[in-house]
DNA sequence: TTAAGTGTACTATTTCAACTAACACACTTA
DNA sequence: TAAGTGTGTTAGTTGAAATAGTACACTTAA
């Protein structure tokens, strides 16, 4: 179902995330499908379960999928992440006004910037 | 003329970077002034030389300082980091409008967002 | 109630990147 | 030439992140 690279530098929980981020956005699995519990995913792999745990926690935080303790892993529907997306990046665009108007830069210069009506801040 | 905690968690080079900015930005040394020798102030702090070489590279990428090969470093106008840190910011928000855009925000959206018209993006 | 599945929490170990140091080199000025 | 300056390369240290080991807690079905 997938695999790891031993070559790849990056963690192997983080492999994981990336992999199955991009196979729940292009609609593979079904909405509310259950996913490869902990255990077994980790046997398959060889690897501990704690490490799939933690691609798993990320997953959630992502909003790709959701928990239920005892029964499993399951993934949620996709507009459930692309909600959480937004407010991530609304949240950075309110830290980046405020570090913009700390060094002077106002917000209507800012707007007109971001449509293209001014070349520079 | 400067301290290291070692209380601090931080690293040294970093503290030695945000006290010189902090004096920088006070306005505490004029334009052009010298800065100690990286040598000098690594014996008066008991650290090594490369140590205030990293500091001095990062006070100098942030635009508070200028080096001359040879001769020294010395403490550049506040309008050059000025000038420095909007441009830092305009590249971060580039990216963040891609990474919005990406999700199916459009600018016009995001300016009005700025200018405090919409809620929420 | 029990057994076999599920996720979770705690701790210990390992690994790797960031930090710091040691030292040699190159430029500038007097 | 000597004494000051910054710079580059390499090596050692160290602390946080990643992974593993193990025990615990919840859910379901027989």
């Amino acid at each position: 179902m997938i695999a790891i690279d031993y070559k790849d530098s990056r963690p192997i929980y983080e492999q994981i995330v990336e992999k199955f981020q991009t196979l729940i956005v292009k609609g593979v699995f079904e909405a509310d499908s259950q996913m490869p519990s902990v255990r077994s995913l980790a046997m398959e792999l060889s690897i501990n379960p704690n490490t799939i745990q933690k691609a798993y926690a990320e997953l959630e935080r992502r909003g790709f999928i959701y928990t239920i303790k005892g029964r499993g892993n399951f993934v949620s529907s996709g507009k459930e992440y692309l909600k959480y997306k937004v407010g991530e990046i609304q949240i950075k665009f309110d830290k980046l006004c405020e570090e913009a108007e700390s060094v002077g830069v106002k917000r209507e210069k800012i707007a007109a910037y971001i449509l293209g009506k001014e070349m520079s801040l």
